[in-house]
DNA sequence: CTAATCACCCAAAACGTTTTGGGCAAGACT
DNA sequence: AGTCTTGCCCAAAACGTTTTGGGTGATTAG
């Protein structure tokens, strides 16, 4: 057994120094009223004995560990952490982490904390943040249940009148791709989404049928699972081709699926951005493969990430969040596909 | 505040089974003797009162909070966690978390502990994993010194008799390499290496050396900072323009500095693969990008992190660790840079 | 001169577990 | 008959903090 030899504890500080570990407690936490020179000596004698609070207990004490959990929910659904395709989440993770160090807390990954074998120190967090929630996300029943604070980074739709979320501006973006793609001579724009009943979706849809309809442009909307990855947005491809009526330009959520359609078009001939325009809705590495290489938004899950964190923290310390969109509307990189 | 309502307690468990919190406790774990139906007795009404024993009193009691901690060590180095050409980062930590989830545990992603304002949960973890420590790495000392378990991915090089460590078959890897070039008609072939000391640059150097001395070829070595980017590639690019005896390969270890170095040699009239056969030592975003496309090294982030968790996670539970290479030799991925 | 205030300090309780060191019957051996 | 196991159970201690609720003695106010 590995022994974790002596860690010195506050009651030696205290012996060491010859106070209490009251004192020793007030004079490194600065809270009850405690002479300088006491203050001092207790100080000196904290460093000579390398004393460091010991978290868990204090924790206990507290009832707050400075541990945040991030719950990257689309990953659940998948089979694992994807190496391809999911740079938006390991840049969200990434950044969390670090703006989390930044307020003093350390941040967790965590899958699915609703399944029966999620180790138990999944629920210690002080704060959750959820990503993307499905409808009515179990998740964060259980997380009410326990009382456990909570951010989500996107709506759940579910839950109306639930204020602790946040979210990029999805209708602004969505609009902006749309104006793109008519002062670049689309016509007829259809949009493809996923399947997850999740703010992203559902936004994006509203807004598109919204702005059809100040057209008088009859919606085209083709659904496809978001897992299904390339392969899916082949099938994207293989429904328009199949419409009579076919659209000139479309606005793809998902990065893979806008290459799987592009590559599937251009095997039928029909080739971008000469006969379809091609914007995709979040960048990926499959955006900025394909030939010619895809025009997208970049989310910026880092700034998303830093304000949901922000948020959270705020929330633990007593501030009420207010559903708000982030500082975001995404950066729209315009490349080859969408431009003639 | 937000109030963390009604958590039951192994108290009132205890209470509403009509027997004593040990008994609770013993039920619970199956660790005492105790009678079958009064066990399910405690179990029934534990699931009713949905008592979830709290793992911060429990880590408290045991020492063993349920969480282990990664530390990316070259990412400290760095001003934050960039998008991009850190994909073999993102794509380890995403995979330590799985695989930590899997044994149980959850895993906080840390930066440097050694700095003073290291959020003190920090220490609380049950065991580190360190990337690429850097020789005679102070966070290495610090952790021992608080007896806390780790495990480096990587060799700590100023740590010869430390055993707790993993790291990819470098030394077979870089034969690998060279002997693909020199097959491809390579007759000098340089390398690139970064300046950080750590197992992966000195172990390439030490190899490529031993390969030269065997073909009686003088080494070229060319050094540059991890952290300079493509542009860092690029002065590699002069220096080699520079060389009377140019050479005609280059194994370059980080996928930036091949694909800058590409970039100034084109300029120069110097094409790829041409006149000169190029590999990276690390597959990202940039190797793929490049034109032509720049044959590297998959390091498989993935297999590495899953041994390290596991190996970790032997260690906690008393089984020493013995230094080891992973069952990975990278998966060499050769694109048109290094053919002909 | 007494009472009240103040600055400083501390013992003990509390946070929610796990583990130690028994206690008490009932049955099994001398 | 008494003594030993054995099965089951429990009270209390312990983990390392923070906070409560005083307790001093010295200074100030009445």
């Amino acid at each position: 057994m590995t022994q974790r030899n002596s860690r010195s504890t506050i009651r030696e500080v205290a012996r060491e120094a010859g106070v209490s570990v009251t004192t020793v407690s007030h004079a490194l936490s600065g809270k009850g009223i405690v002479a300088e020179s006491t203050r001092a000596k207790v100080v000196e004698t904290a460093r000579r004995l390398r004393y460091r609070p010991n978290a868990v207990a204090s924790g206990l004490r507290n009832n707050r560990l400075g541990i945040l959990a991030l719950v990257l929910r689309p990953l659940d659904t998948l089979e694992s952490f994807l190496p391809e395709g999911v740079d938006y989440f390991l840049r969200f993770a990434g950044a969390a982490s670090l703006s989390a160090l930044e307020h003093g807390y350390g941040l967790m990954l965590l899958s699915d904390p609703t399944l029966p074998d999620a180790p138990s120190i999944s629920l210690a967090a002080d704060g959750f943040i959820i990503t993307e929630p499905v409808e009515n996300d179990p998740v964060i029943d259980l997380l009410q249940a326990e009382g456990i604070p909570l951010l989500t980074v996107g709506k759940d739709l579910g839950r109306p009148h639930y204020d602790a979320w946040i979210e990029p501006r999805t209708a602004k973006i969505t609009r902006h791709v749309l104006d793109h793609l008519e002062e670049n001579g689309a016509a007829r724009v259809a949009i493809a989404i996923g399947t997850d009943r999740n703010s992203w979706n559902i936004t994006t849809e509203a807004s598109y049928r919204e702005w059809c309809s100040e057209r008088g442009q009859e919606p085209i909307v083709v659904t496809q699972r978001e897992t299904s990855g390339t392969l899916g947005g082949r099938a994207i491809g293989e429904e328009i081709l199949s419409m009579t009526d076919r659209p000139d330009a479309v606005y793809c959520l998902t990065g893979r699926h806008a290459a799987g359609m592009m590559a599937r078009l251009g095997e039928a001939g029909i080739a971008s951005p000469a006969d379809i325009l091609i914007v995709a809705g979040s960048d990926s590495e499959q955006t900025r493969n394909s030939v010619p290489p895809i025009s997208a938004i970049d989310l910026e899950p880092e700034v998303l990430a830093r304000a949901a964190i922000a948020a959270l923290v705020e929330q633990l310390v007593g501030i009420p969040n207010r559903g708000s969109e982030a500082g975001t509307d995404g950066r729209f990189i315009i490349r080859g596909s969408s431009q003639r």
